[in-house]
Parts: C-alpha cells; sequence; structure tokens
DNA sequence: AATTATTTGTGCGTATGTATC
DNA sequence: AGATACATACGCACAAATAAT
C-alpha cells in the first residue's frame, strides 16, 4: 500500500472497502478508530477522516460522536433490487397483449414484483425510446416482444448494456439473430405445420397463404406451411403466397388494388392460411365481397385465437395462441434467470389447432 | 451569521444554498474561491473547504481542479422526475381496461413517461400492496381506480402519504368519499338514466335493475334509475331491484337459487337494466333459459360497450364507457397536475347510449 | 513555449468541543 | 469523573490543473 501512486486517503479507503467485503466485519460492527488506523497506517487522523467522510457518503459506513465508526447495513443500498420488471410488447391493446401482460402480472406480482410497461407500435424508434427509458429504471428483469424480428435490430447497443449490466432479459414470441438470450415463444413452425395439414387432411390441395415478412413468426408459419406441403407430396405455386410487412399492413388490407389481385391469383386455391385472425377476418369479408363462399369455395385458417376468431358471422379456424400462458412462463423463466437457478432459458411451447366454421365442411 | 450556534461550515452552507437560491448564480456559474471564501467570512480554508464538499455531495455544485468551484446544473439532480406513473386499474385483461390503458399510455408515452402497472382484482389488500410498491418508485403521479369505493376504504393513510410527498393523483371511474382528490369518470346517473329513459321512452313501465353495490358507479348508475322513473312518473318496485357485491358476483349469475328468485319476482317487469355488459350477457343466457325472450318479453340494457355486448346472437344495447378517451383525459389531467397548471380536476364525462337487438322494437 | 498566478487536491499538526460508556 | 471517540476548527505546505501572460 505504501508505494502506490494513489492518495493515501484512497488507499485507506480501499483498504476499508476490502476489509469489509472480504467479511471480516459485519453490518453494525465496530471499525478500528481513527487514532488507531492514523497509527496503523502511519497516517494524519484528518487523511483518515477524509477516507471515512467519503465511505460514509457511499454508504459503507456510518459514525456516531463518542461512540465510533460502523459498517453500514448494505443490504438494502449496494444490492437493493427495485423489484421492477419491464414488459415491452409491440402492440397493447388488441388482440392477445392484454392476455399476456396478465400472465405476466399473474406470476410477478405473486413475487412483490412490479411491471414497468412500454410498447413499441413495431417501430425500431420506439422500441430504443422504451429499453433506454428502462435501462434508467434499474430493472431487476426484462419481458420483451422483438419489434421485426427478422431484421437486423439498430437497439442491439441497447441490449448489450442490459447484458453488461446483468439485467436478465426473456423475449416473447421471438427473438433476434444477432442477439444471444433466452425466450419462451409458441412454435411457429409446428403451428403453420399444423394449420396447413389441417386443410391437407380436408382434401384441399391448391393451398394460398398470407404472411409477414418481417417477423419471425412470418417466417415460422411459413416454414411449417412449406413442411406440410413436403410432407404430403404437394408443390406449392408461389403465387399463391402473399408477403406483407409492418408497414404495409393496414393499407394492403382495406382496398388496396394489390389485394385484388392477389385474389384473383387465387382462384383456383381452395384453402387460404392467415399469418393472423385479424388478416383472416379481413379477407373474409374481402372473399364475401368478391363472392367466394367460406369454407365452401374457400377454407380459411387464422392464428392466435384471438377473439376476433369468434365474433364474426363464420368462427375461424384458427392455431390458438397460449397467450396467458406463454405470459406466465415467460414471468416464471425471468424468474429463474433473476434468481440464478438456470443461465438461458430457451422454450418453444406447442400450439393447438381450433376448428370451427371456416373449415368446417359440414354438409 | 456570527452569532448563530450552528457550527460555521453549514452556516457557510447555508449562505451559499441561498445565494444560488436566490438566482444570483446560475448553472455553471464560477462560486468565489476557496480563499475568497474565507477571507470573507473570516473562517479557514479548511471550513471553507468541508461547506463546499457537503454542497458537492448533495448536488449543489462541482469542482474542477485549477478552474474553480461551479454551480451543478440543479435539474437533473435534485428537481429530478422519475418519469413514472403508476397506473392501477380493479382488473387489466378483461373488458374495457386494454383500452383504458392504452389510452393513458398514448398521452404519457408522448411525453416520456412509463407506465408502472398494478391492478388489485378489487381487492383492498391488493390495493395496499400495490400502492406501497408504487409509493417506493418515487412517482411523478398516480392513475388509480378505487377498489370497492362506497366502502370506507382502509388504505387512506397510503393516500395521504403519497399527497404529503406531493405526487398527485387521479381517480378514475370513481372516487372515495373520505379523500379529497383529482377525479375523471363517466358520468355514471346520467348513464343510468339514459338507459331507463331509453326503455321507458320505448314504453316500459316495469323495469328491473341489477346493480352493484359496493362501487360508486353502481350506486350512480342505480340513482339514475331513479331519476328517471321520478321523471316520467314511474314508482320504482324494490323487489324488482337485486343488489349484489364484488364478492358474490360469479356463484350469483350462474346456478345460484338467488338469481332463480329474482327471475321469479320479475317475471311482471318488461324491461331490464344491469350493471354492465357482463351481467347483461349473462343475464341474456338465464333469460333464455327461462324461456323469456329478449326484447320481445323483456328488453335488456347494459353498460360499458364491451366487446361481449358485440358478440352475442342478440346483440346487447348498452351505455358506451369512454375507455381510451377516458383514459387520454386521465392522463391528460395527471400531466396538468404534474406541471401545476392546475391544481384538481373533477370532471364526468358524458356517456353514451348505443343501441342494438336487446332493446330494439323491430316488429 | 515557458512562466506565473490562481485555484483546487492532498496531507500533516494542533486545539477544543461534545457525546458515549 | 475520566477515558475514548467523533466533531469542529485553525494553520501550514506542497502538488496538480488551469488560464493568462
Amino acid at each position: 500500500m505504501s508505494l502506490n501512486n494513489e492518495p493515501k486517503y484512497i488507499q485507506l479507503k480501499e483498504f476499508i472497502k476490502n476489509y469489509i467485503s472480504e467479511g471480516q466485519l459485519k453490518a453494525d460492527d465496530k471499525l478500528f478508530s481513527e487514532h488507531e488506523l492514523a497509527n496503523r497506517f502511519q497516517i494524519s487522523r484528518h487523511t483518515v477522516r477524509k477516507a471515512i467522510g467519503e465511505l460514509i457518503n457511499e454508504g459503507w459506513l456510518y459514525q456516531v460522536q463518542g461512540k465510533g465508526t460502523f459498517v453500514a447495513n448494505t443490504e438494502g443500498e449496494s444490492k437493493r433490487k427495485s423489484k421492477l420488471i419491464g414488459v415491452i410488447t409491440t402492440y397493447l391493446k388488441d388482440y392477445i397483449f392484454p392476455d399476456i401482460i396478465y400472465g405476466i402480472d399473474e406470476v410477478l406480482s405473486k413475487e412483490g414484483y412490479t411491471i414497468l410497461l412500454g410498447h413499441t407500435n413495431n417501430e425500431f424508434e420506439k422500441e430504443r425510446n422504451c429499453l433506454l427509458n428502462m435501462l434508467n429504471n434499474n430493472l431487476d428483469g426484462l419481458i420483451i416482444e422483438p419489434t421485426k424480428s427478422v431484421l437486423p435490430n439498430p437497439n442491439i447497443d441497447i441490449y448489450e448494456r442490459f447484458k453488461a449490466e446483468g439485467i436478465p432479459i426473456v423475449f416473447i414470441h421471438a427473438y433476434y439473430n444477432n442477439f444471444e438470450a433466452s425466450y419462451v415463444m409458441e412454435d411457429d413452425v409446428l403451428g403453420g405445420y399444423m394449420a396447413t395439414r389441417h386443410l391437407i387432411e380436408q382434401g384441399h390441395q391448391r393451398i394460398a397463404g398470407i404472411f409477414k415478412s418481417d417477423d419471425l413468426q412470418g417466417l415460422g408459419r411459413f416454414q411449417g406451411f412449406v413442411q406440410a406441403h413436403r410432407e404430403h407430396n404437394l408443390t406449392i405455386n408461389e403465387k399463391h403466397i402473399l408477403w406483407f410487412s409492418s408497414q404495409d399492413f393496414d393499407p394492403l388490407l382495406l382496398d388496396d388494388a394489390y389485394i385484388q389481385r392477389f385474389i384473383h391469383r387465387l382462384k383456383t386455391c381452395t384453402g387460404l392460411i392467415c399469418y393472423n385472425d385479424q388478416i383472416a377476418i379481413n379477407m373474409l369479408e374481402i372473399l364475401r365481397t368478391q363472392g367466394i363462399h367460406v369454407p365452401g369455395d374457400c377454407a380459411v385458417v387464422g392464428f392466435d385465437n384471438s377473439e376476433l376468431a369468434q365474433q364474426g358471422e363464420i368462427k375461424l379456424t384458427t392455431v390458438a395462441h397460449p397467450k396467458e400462458k406463454l405470459g406466465r412462463k415467460a414471468a416464471a423463466s425471468l424468474l429463474e434467470l433473476i434468481n440464478g437457478t438456470k443461465e438461458c432459458i430457451q422454450e418453444k411451447m406447442e400450439p393447438e389447432l381450433i376448428m370451427r366454421d371456416s373449415t368446417q365442411t359440414t354438409n
């Protein structure tokens, strides 16, 4: 300690901090007196006071006049947990998100955690804002649904900062290829496979598909779609596949000439797999206006089993999203990461096919 | 300053703090040098350094060796805002809550705020947990839906602590009678009045009602129910009113003999006002099993215009809840309280009657 | 480019006051 | 009452950074 270039009071601070960290002194134990420290280290009492003063400010020690200097209770200070969990989804109100959030909250609130809520609207810029916001709040963990999971994510630097700070992250629905992390998601490939196999088993040979191109779920469902075709020795006509991205979501399905041309392309198809229920419901309406009867002329399958699927005239056959269950599992996984029980959890949940009117061949 | 009993360094601290507070020095302005202060106050430089050292720790000043001592930028430090807003509702997933939360988030996230989410399940104990939790998180404000708003609330002490810490609160849906605060809610009395008047105008003379007894919304809607009757010189038969509380909500409407007796009591009624859509939908089912035709034998009105109202065979006439709009207004109000633009905001929003099958006399 | 004055940073010694045991 | 330990306060010396000359 003597040959060091650092100031003496800093060296003393380090010594005291080490002494405490090593466990030689516990909370409320009495430290050596200022006089003793001065003698022992051959420095002035003033220098000792300087060191102790800073350690008091940093929360390591406290002093009582006439009694001495004592080790502070570090439990509540340096090691403190915020008991906050960040939850970031793409959207908030529609669809499956309330259920997912409820599932997450159900598990976390039992353990005394509180949810910090954010949503990205599936926009990178908003995702960045949310992440930065949460980084400032000393989270214990983060559950997040990726934004445009297929595209390279420009916010990986922020994710890396979470990792650097030791804040565990659980992705739901998808994950980023350029960032290794835990995830809990439904098995989209299997879902796409089940939906397609269902149609094939009902005798459909020419099946069209509408898939989202910029998230992993879309790609996965398409992959399952392909797999089912292969398994039954059916070829896929590329003209029967429509790809869309988040941006052109709304215009696409309202009155665009684009969709009209697509409808025309799939005249020969008797089945249609839609990326999700929302698309499927929109397609039901479009098919109706085109005089195409569902399921008679064309059977339709959606994904997610959202409330939409059960609302309309024609109840929708759909691949059910685990929703609340997924939320619970994501939360439970995060807790395991926080507690250090596990280091990395990557889990895919098996989807379930729910058959309703839109594929029922009830004649 | 000289005759004071306080230590000199504390007196100097006070002097410097006042000097800054009075605006004589602004952020990054240079303070007098240690030497100058020592001379001016006839104290030693050591004492000056002690004072300045503490002010640095408290975030008032910063020093640069060789340059001087400067006033810190207090904006980000002492006056720092957490940019966190607590949002506590009774429930999370079902019904209108996702929309309300979305509305709140829409307004708040634009201003850079993040939502801390909690829900009470309409239980005092959980409400207390939520509140205590949030109190520890240095909120900038709180939006909360009261739990059992009619009953005296056992958690008023916590609410008082929020008030003491200057954290503004906006209640939604209702407010506690024993706690003066801002609120944004739908006008339940008017809603009850509109629903009842609608039935009366359709010629119904004997109208039954099911109301919740332990929140203000239930009482308000009943009050409007009474008002409409008075205005049309109709008497209310107490036997036609069913009161229930949060506890017996579920069992009540499934298979209880209680509800059977009630149904029997309202055999002579041709109209039924239900506390909310959920109750109304349940009643539709019960009436159906009893062979009572809606709206032919009995017209039914619900409240909230939830998705339930549009789902079933018989679309429900309902008094629309402003949902998202209420969320937006609550958030905007809270921001006004935070910014100090206003001190107290108490606002009731006008409901809207949406007519559908369950009261349509389409013959 | 080097010098100088100013200002903060580190460190020592001493004295006295005050709380605790 | 006295020993001990922290609290306040003064004075001095030199180092290091900065800014102006």
